[in-house]
DNA sequence: CAACAGAATATTGTTGACAATCTTCGATCC
DNA sequence: GGATCGAAGATTGTCAACAATATTCTGTTG
């Protein structure tokens, strides 16, 4: 009999977890972290001899990150935790403001009542922090705001929501510390404001509009420091 | 497993290159051109000792496919050729056609006069070859067409460039010959056309929205046949 | 002192072997 | 006959050693 493979993989989920994903996991956390330098090469002894494995499993979990821009490979040299050019990043930005553009436009036009009042609540509540003048959970709150669109359109975009979210890791590559201040985050939380409008709205091509216009303030943030 | 000496003066012949390279491009090729069919094993050793080499590549490879969407892995099971559930195919078009709208727009935002006039070229071009009944070569340059408005697009956008030519890969994982007809040919040129019109005409969003729609056929042409 | 060649070292590329796990298949029992 | 269990085989997971290549060091030469 054959199973299906969503099937298989849940199985797999029973079993223990192979080396590769524990140092694929750690790899990536190193990487996002700062623990390596942006443009710093990836030494496969070194590593395997910290995290206590042999070589075969970091070199196939180097080949996996590869694939998600996270390090870039140099035959017979090694890996290199992957520095982005000015230009790179900047088509970052477009890119993954398109896929939020994309992922707001399919919750705008399917999103569930449930999913509605929960990101109307998120926005409510971030209103609360910045009253409160307490960044810290501002920041984190909006991480969540943005999962759920993201998770909300998963049904109806899962591979443009994987792509919107390891593009997410890959912008951390910057490590520029954005130290936004009060009148920014009020700014942009009208922003997820109007997102949320357009979406309880089902506004489908406003919310398109408005959530991709919201993810390029990274991008001028960028530029203003130039 | 014999392996044909071709394929072994091959490898020998590129030996520069990391072997997992090589493997990666074999084990593509199988995948794309049907070899091994849509969630069909991979048989590591079986595969290693077909091409020469030893499993070590072999898993790095897969390892690189895995994140293309080609190969899917279980733990302690092995790897499987792709198997696209249909809305995973339909959403893949969706996505994809997201993309070539974003293409479209790049080059009718900064495309040279030379792309244009190339792009104009290859329509009338396949215009004649639908005149000519020529199928097979209007399939063909169908292919340049696309892949010149990528290229054109790839200095402002390499990245969406690069998903929007792997996503042209998974696509071929549904493994359905579209059979177009002539009538087919002529409405598909007409809709280069009017792309390529948009883009000498410098309008941004006309070609994001032709380039979509000219992409939304695939995901037609699926629904139907359900 | 700078430039260069070549040895010594460090690092990646590849392999074959062994361990862990899964699958198959037959024996046993009800 | 069908279910269950376990041994045997097949396949993946991991490792350590060796080969190929790159980098660093060092002495020599001009």
């Amino acid at each position: 009999m054959e199973l299906d493979q969503d099937m298989r993989q849940h199985l797999a989920l029973r079993r223990q977890r192979p080396l590769v994903l524990e140092v694929r996991d750690e790899l990536e956390r190193m990487i996002l972290d700062g623990d390596i330098a942006a443009g710093e090469r990836i030494n496969e002894y070194a590593l395997a001899e910290q995290l206590g494995v042999s070589r075969a499993p970091v070199r196939e979990a180097a080949r996996s990150l590869e694939r998600d821009g996270l390090v870039t490979t140099v035959a017979n040299e090694g890996v290199y935790v992957r520095k982005l050019s000015m230009t790179d990043a900047l088509q970052l930005y477009d890119l993954r403001a398109l896929l939020a553009g994309h992922l707001c436009a399919i919750v705008a036009q399917s999103g569930t009542p449930q999913i509605k009042t929960a990101l109307q609540a998120d926005v409510d509540l971030m209103n609360q922090m910045i009253a409160q003048n307490d960044e810290p959970s501002y920041f984190e709150h909006n991480l969540v705001f943005h999962d759920r669109i993201a998770d909300a359109a998963a049904d109806e975009a899962g591979r443009a929501r994987d792509l919107y979210v390891a593009m997410g890791k890959e912008v951390r590559l910057m490590r520029r510390r954005a130290l936004n201040g009060l009148p920014s985050l009020t700014h942009s939380n009208a922003e997820h404001g109007d997102i949320v409008a357009a979406i309880l709205a089902g506004d489908v091509e406003g919310a398109r509009k408005t959530g991709a216009h919201h993810h390029e303030n990274g991008k001028k943030r960028l530029l203003d420091r130039l």
